[in-house]
Order: structure tokens, then sequence, then C-alpha cells
DNA sequence: TTGTAGGCGTTATCAT
DNA sequence: ATGATAACGCCTACAA
């Protein structure tokens, strides 16, 4: 092969007889104009020829800058989170950037360890889709003066922290309009963890807006321990545990499509009819839940719209801080499918 | 805060009035051992106390390794790579290794251009699930000499690299001898594009299986383009074409579950019953499968085993590379649920 | 337009 | 047991 073993800009300079500055110029855009043009279509070609590839990590060092952008996911068996990585995954190629994503199975300690992991890389900013309320990343992130955002989540000090978020609020309003407009008159909740904001925001906005509509209501909490938080096996078990223990409610609202899909399932098992005995709406409109059985009724949540707005305030970030930090709404939609019919 | 920006060893050493060799010894684990006890304890202390951060490019830099796994991703959306992805991260973790994951988007440019970045970023190895048979990704690695695997893929030279595969031709054989079983004498094969191994070994599994069982078979052809390959939608119009063009057979092997499941729609839409009319037989078994309506019958894929295998092996190679190259065969298993029954 | 030289943070070699 | 120093590959002020 090559007479190099990995082809530095040394041995291109030593090629051409020129000088590494010369070559370093020639092979990078904002500096080509310094070198004549026939100088740089020699280094270009040389670089083509002799198999050149840049060593990142050495200018990286030199720039103080790696173009390496870190994410941490709660959960990639979690299926909400695939259009999420797409959306930030696809907007940061183009801006040049890499992307490392980590997985934390929904674990605090461990998101915590990823972070520190990727703070060793040098990441230029950090988005965090890790799930808590509260927990010490956010804190190490800010006192290591990363750029970061938050995907998706939320903290209690809101102002220190860019944050990109559904509506779930309105969310949950376009699902109790939906099933109290087919005629239900009694819900039921069964909610997330109160630890992440999803479980604690939806199980709010429920218990509110049945007071407002004057709506009797139940709420199931189904979250034994973190990582069966939202799953479902959490939604089937809460469902069983629900009617076993005598539930009324004829119109449910699951925290997350996995809880709707497991909580339809023990109604299943209980031969109870969904929608004609019970209509049932989930939470996220996650891929797949178009083709369940039956296919879910659900707030649709723009994971993919979340992921890429939260990676271009990122980038934002990185070339200029803003001084104040930004909450920025998503809208989800109501998608009406089978699950839901008239009570 | 610290009165330094980030802290570095030379900031330690300063502190200490020691020198930054004797700092760097004493908190890498492997030369501790060369430092006075006490003189460890003292440094451990100190950079915890400033807020130390190892400066990881500086160290892959001067060590040549990064401890960098990079790992193509033919599409994220495809349920089918979560659990490899899952595989491969936990337990590249558990050995101090981090992993970089990007998405080519089913496509052999971008793949390519993300190997190329990955190199730049100095990967001490690489694992490739991109899709296709033949592709410059793989020669580029092995020209860059990165330590590589294929996962769930191969290429014709098949010597050059090690592989990690699920054992098509007999998953395919327990999904034939299923829906023989159930009394089937017509089947069909909704094949993927012959560019893709898993198209290519399915459909050829099938043709090779059906003349050996004297059975009646069709093969249709569902690959207009390579990001359109093994989706639902390729599923919802080779059924239709299929029925449409007066096709008869009783028993569908598709060659992906999410083909399975745009069979399974077109059929519904036709007012044609699964499975008592026709039985559909999917392939990979993955995330969801058990919860479509009607759950999918189909040859379950070990992705996350596959994974794990494929990591196992790139470590072994970066630790001391085999002379020969391994092609490690995994095999799957039948689920039969909703979605096939007798003819 | 091109070249020289120093430094980014770390670690290994060599000397003390 | 500890310190001085060079080197990893790249970039850029400064000099020519």
């Amino acid at each position: 092969m090559s007479k190099y073993g990995r082809v530095r800009i040394k041995d291109i300079a030593k090629e051409l007889d020129l000088s590494t500055a010369t070559v370093s110029r020639a092979l990078s855009p904002e500096t080509e104009h310094m070198v004549g043009k026939d100088q740089v279509k020699r280094v270009r070609d040389c670089a083509r020829e002799l198999g050149y590839i840049p060593n990142l990590a050495a200018a990286a060092l030199r720039n103080q800058k790696t173009h390496v952008i870190g994410v941490v996911i709660p959960d990639i068996l979690n299926p909400v989170f695939p259009p999420m990585i797409k959306g930030i995954q696809s907007y940061l190629f183009t801006q040049g950037y890499i992307t490392i994503f980590v997985f934390s199975n929904n674990n605090q300690e461990e998101a915590l360890e990823e972070v520190r992991r990727l703070a060793m890389r040098n990441v230029d900013g950090l988005i965090l889709a890790s799930a808590f309320l509260e927990d010490r990343s956010v804190s190490e992130c800010l006192l290591q003066e990363i750029p970061l955002v938050l995907a998706n989540r939320s903290i209690q000090e809101g102002h220190l922290v860019h944050q990109v978020l559904s509506d779930d609020q309105h969310g949950m309003e376009l699902a109790i309009n939906h099933l109290i407009s087919l005629g239900h008159r009694h819900l039921a909740h069964f909610a997330g963890p109160d630890t992440i904001l999803q479980g604690l925001k939806r199980r709010q906005a429920f218990e509110w807006l049945c007071q407002q509509n004057n709506i009797e209501f139940d709420i199931i909490n189904c979250d034994q321990d973190d990582t069966y938080a939202f799953s479902v096996d959490a939604g089937r078990v809460g469902a069983r545990d629900y009617l076993e223990s005598g539930g009324k409610a004829t119109g449910w609202i699951a925290a997350n499509d996995l809880m709707a899909i497991g909580a339809i399932e023990t109604c299943r098992k209980l031969n109870i009819q969904i929608p004609k005995d019970i209509s049932i709406c989930g939470f996220n409109d996650m891929p797949m839940a178009d083709i369940v059985n039956p296919s879910l009724t659900t707030v649709s949540v723009p994971f993919e719209e979340i992921g890429e707005q939260a990676a271009r305030m990122l980038v934002k970030e990185i070339g200029s801080p803003w001084p104040s930090k930004q909450r920025w709404l998503i809208a989800p939609h109501l998608v009406v499918r089978e699950s839901t019919a008239k009570a």
C-alpha cells in the first residue's frame, strides 16, 4: 500500500516539498484563499491520492472545539425515541456535527456517568432527553459550562437551561374533550411516575381538566419503579388492578401508548371489548400506534420536530450563548383511530 | 468557581507543587503503583476538589487509541435496530468503549460519508449494519485498516471480514414447514431487494425449499428503490399487485415483519380475512410484532444477541487481530401467533 | 504567497 | 519515587 502508515499533513508536505502550513491551509475551505490556486489543486490531488484522512482529534485539541454533540437517551427500546434521534441527528449532520448518542436505561446514575464520559470527550454541547425532573446531570453540565438543551423534559429551575417540550396540558385537553364529546362521563387516567415530567404534567392536567368539566374521574398510579415506568407491563397491571378493584370509568387515558396497549391487552383477556365497552386513548402516537389491535386513538406528539428544534437551539447556543434561556412548546394534535367510540 | 477554566493536569501539578508526570501517573490505575501512596491520595483529592475532568482527546492523540467504536445503522426508524443497538452499546460500555452510532438512511453514499467521518474521529473499530451486499464502505475500512465486524449483513468477499448473521436459510425452513404443516400447498414470498443480504438469502431459501418440498410458489418483488425497501408500504403495494394479478397462494411469507403488516393491511381493505383466508408469516419478530392486528407469526431473529456478539468479536479483534475472519451464525426460531392458521 | 515554530493536554521515555 | 522533556497531528500568529 502507501509507504506511510496513516497519512498526515506532514506526509503530503514532504511529498510535494511544501510546508505543513501551506498544506493545512490548502486543505481547509476557510483558508485556501491564502494559497495559490495551482498549489491548492496539487495539494488536494496529492491528498486524495495518498488517501489522506484528517485527524480530527488533533484538530479538536488545537481548536478547543470538537464538533461533537452528546445526546443522552433514557431508553433506546422506547419507540418514541427513534424519531427524536432522527430529528436530532439529521439536523446536526447538516451543521457538520457528529452526534454521540448514549443510553441511560432510565437510570439517573448511569445518565450522570454518561454525561461525565461525554464531558471527557469535550463535546461542544449536550442534549438531555433523560427523563427525571431532578437529577445531577444537569448541574454537572452547568458546572462544566457545557451548552445544554433539554428535549422533552424539564427541571425545577427552568430558567437555567433551554427546553423543548410538547404542550401536554393542551394534549390532555384534546383527549378529554374527545372522550367527553363521545359521551363519556367517567374517565380514568393511568398515570406515569411523578418523578418524570410527562408523568407529572399529564396527571395534573387530567385532574384539573376533569374538575373543570365536572367529570367523575379516577387516577391509577402504575409506577412501581423507574425502569418499569411507562411500559406495556405497567398498563397491563394498572388495568387489571383497576378493574379488579371495581373501577367503572368508560373512558381511559393512558400516560403513553405503551401503557394503553397494555391496558387493551388486559381488557382482551377479560373479554372486555375495545372500544365497545371501554374507550382507550393513548399518548405520544409512537411508530406502530396505527397498526396495533385495535389501532390507537392517541395524542400525537411530534418527537422528530422536538429533536430537530432542540438541536437547532443547541447549535445557536454554541454559536453565541443567549443570556436568557428559552422554553419552547410544541403543540400536539389528536389522532382518532379505532380504540375510542361512543359511550 | 475555580480559578481555572477547565482544570488540566498541569493545574493540579501546580497546586500540589508536583510535576505533571507524577500527577498523570497518580491518576491512572495502571501507573499509580509508581507513585507514593500518600501522593496518590493527595492528587486524587485535589483532582476531585478542582473538578478535574481528563481530556480524552489529548490522551487519544498521545496513545493512538480513542476507545471509540463507530456503528453504522441503515435506518433508526426500522424497529429491528434498537435491540441491536442495545446489544452493541451495553457490551461496549462494560469494556470502557464509547459508541458513536450514525445513520445512513439506507443510502450507500451516506454510509460511506459516515464511515469517512468516523475514520477522521480515529475510531478504534467499526460495526457495519448498513445493509448492502456490495458497497464501498467496507473497502474503505479495509483500506484504512480499521478493525471491522459486519452485523446482520454480509458481502461477496466474506473471507475478508468478520460477520455475525442470523441463519436465514434455517429461518425460512421453519416458516415453510410451519405453513406446510398447516396444509398450505401454494406459497408466496414477498421479497426484499436482492442487493441486501436478507432480501437475497430469504428469497433464495424460499425458492429452494419450495422446490425441495414440491410446493407451488410465487415470488413477488416489492422493491422499487432502496429507501422503500422492506417497508410497510412495500408490503402494501406488493400484496395489492399480487392479488390484482390473480395470485392464489394461501400461505404468504414476507421478507420482514413490516412488509407482512403492509400485506395484512391491504387484505383488510379488500375484506380478506387473516388468517382465515390467507396465512401470513413475517420475519424478524421486531418489537411490537406481538401487538399488531392480528399478532404476527414470525421467524424471530435475536437482534440484541447479534449486536452483542458483533461487539464482542470487534473488541477481540482490536485486542489482537485474528488471522482468519469468522462467520458467526445465530439461529432464529419460529414464534407462532395469530396470523397463520390451517388452510 | 509561503515558511517557521509553538502549543493544545496527555503520557512515555529517560534521567535523577 | 519523581521530574524534565518530547511527541502525538493539527493550526495559526508571526516572520519573510
